[in-house]
DNA sequence: GAGTTTGAAACT
DNA sequence: CAGTTTCAAACTC
């Protein structure tokens, strides 16, 4: 395998901020990263590396070159709509310190997420790509995507294809001749259609944009509702307003709750620990719903507050195949034997690692019996995380060296594939050697 | 469906 | 941070 962080660690601020200035706003809606602050190769944005559900573009710092500033990954909004405040209540939200806006989401990481290994997106290369949320018209904010001039629309299209695909759901996307871009969410009951006009607002008017016809909604049709951590130096992404959470991603299937003490404002409540409002659910004295709005961000002020991560999928998934990943914090069970759905890593489908404190644990590969609910075909034992972490690595460094090399799109993603494909030539070879006795 | 068991979340 | 309590889901009968 070839390359090292060391060597990436040459990002330079090819990015520029957008002047914004004059828009006093607080932020309007859509996600931050978390605070995993990670170098991006030369320049280029880099898909965050944040927990597995929250996988969002990094942009260089724009004043210290080779640090991304976490500052600027989120969306915010430029105007002071009367909509954009009633959304998102003032003590959910800072004071606007960056310009930067992007698009992002709780998206599945491509790669191991805790760990400085981000892959580089080749679709933007050396390309500025400015994306934000605009003062809309009557239907509220307008959701762009500003593409550089030059830049034609092919990489774009790949790129939202590349974005997408991190998406929890199955998103369809593509860019017709027309400039149409079509987004089809399984959590809709039909595709989304976006446009791509030219954007006065922006400066030289040499942009173009992606314009959603309903605005606001759109964005949270590709964004789950999970509320997005704070930490000290960044604002908190505030949850969705209660119309779009109320109903995004019921059609993802979801058991009702049953609280009767918790008003389904803390945890135990898996509705608002998946980020949901309660919708056809059985619990009683409940408070996640839009009546409630204040009391239920006030919850989940109080939730991250506690932990940060509380809302952060605790699975660290698997991109795809049958490896589902590993629980970021481990299970601890005493007397399950991690055999029944009381332990989170046997519910997730999932073994047990390391970072489980559990007692008795037999949820585990022992080598001749798989325990788990089904039976892993996948060897868990050898993709590691470390291995997770090195094959993105070694991905990082091919983008980089395309970067560097001045390579076309394409090519730069054929030699990433090529290098995963050497990855995945060692990983079955550590499988046999594994298994030789 | 009621009661019990379990382990995560919350609290001290 | 460890121990305890609270809570709701999973499980059993």
């Amino acid at each position: 395998m070839s390359g090292s962080m060391a060597e990436l660690d040459t990002a330079q601020n090819k990015l520029e901020y957008i002047d914004t200035d004059d828009h006093s706003s607080k932020d309007c809606g859509g996600f931050e990263n978390d605070s995993n602050a990670h170098r991006g190769p030369a320049g280029a944005p880099v898909w965050g590396a944040g927990a597995p559900s929250d996988a969002s573009l990094l942009v260089p710092h724009p004043h210290q070159p080779g640090m991304v500033d976490s500052l600027t990954l989120r969306f915010h909004c430029p105007c002071q709509s009367p909509q954009c405040q009633l959304t998102y209540p003032d003590f959910l939200l800072e004071p606007q310190a960056s310009q930067y806006q992007l698009f992002s989401g709780p998206v599945a990481a491509p790669a191991d997420s805790s760990h400085p290994s981000s892959a580089s997106a080749p679709w933007f290369a050396n390309e500025p790509i400015l994306c934000s949320m605009m003062p809309g018209d009557l239907h509220g904010p307008l959701f762009s995507i500003c593409v550089p001039p030059g830049m034609d629309h092919q990489p774009f299209q790949d790129g939202l294809t590349e974005f997408t695909s991190h998406i929890p759901q199955p998103v369809v996307c593509n860019v017709s001749a027309d400039g149409q871009v079509v987004l089809v969410n399984p959590c809709e009951p039909g595709p989304v259609f976006m446009t791509m006009t030219s954007a006065p607002t922006h400066r030289d008017n040499d942009v173009s944009v992606l314009r959603t016809p309903s605005q606001l909604p759109q964005y949270h049709k590709t964004a789950c509702p999970l509320y997005e951590s704070r930490d000290q130096t960044t604002s908190m992404q505030p949850p969705p307003p209660p119309a779009q959470t109320a109903g995004t991603c019921q059609s993802k299937s979801r058991k009702p709750c049953h609280c009767t003490r918790s008003q389904c404002l803390k945890l135990y409540c898996e509705c608002f620990a998946n980020g949901v409002m309660c919708s056809d659910c059985d619990c009683s004295n409940c408070h996640n719903n839009a009546e409630h709005e204040t009391k239920r961000l006030k919850a989940i002020k109080s939730c991250l507050g506690r932990n940060p991560d509380a809302f952060r999928s605790k699975i660290a998934a698997g991109k795809s195949g049958e490896v589902k990943g590993w629980h970021n914090k481990g299970c601890n069970c005493k007397r399950s034997g991690c055999l029944k759905n009381y332990c989170e890593c046997y519910e997730a489908n999932i073994m047990c690692t390391s970072s489980c404190k559990c007692v008795d644990c037999r949820n585990y590969d022992d080598g001749s019996e798989m325990h788990s609910k089904e039976k892993n075909k996948w060897p868990v034992s050898v993709i590691t995380p470390a291995v997770v972490e090195a094959v993105c690595s070694c991905l990082l460094a091919q983008a980089e060296e395309a970067e560097r090399e001045a390579h076309s799109p394409r090519r730069a993603e054929h030699m990433v594939l090529d290098e995963f494909g050497h990855c995945l030539t060692q990983i079955v070879k550590a499988m046999f050697k594994d298994n030789t006795p």
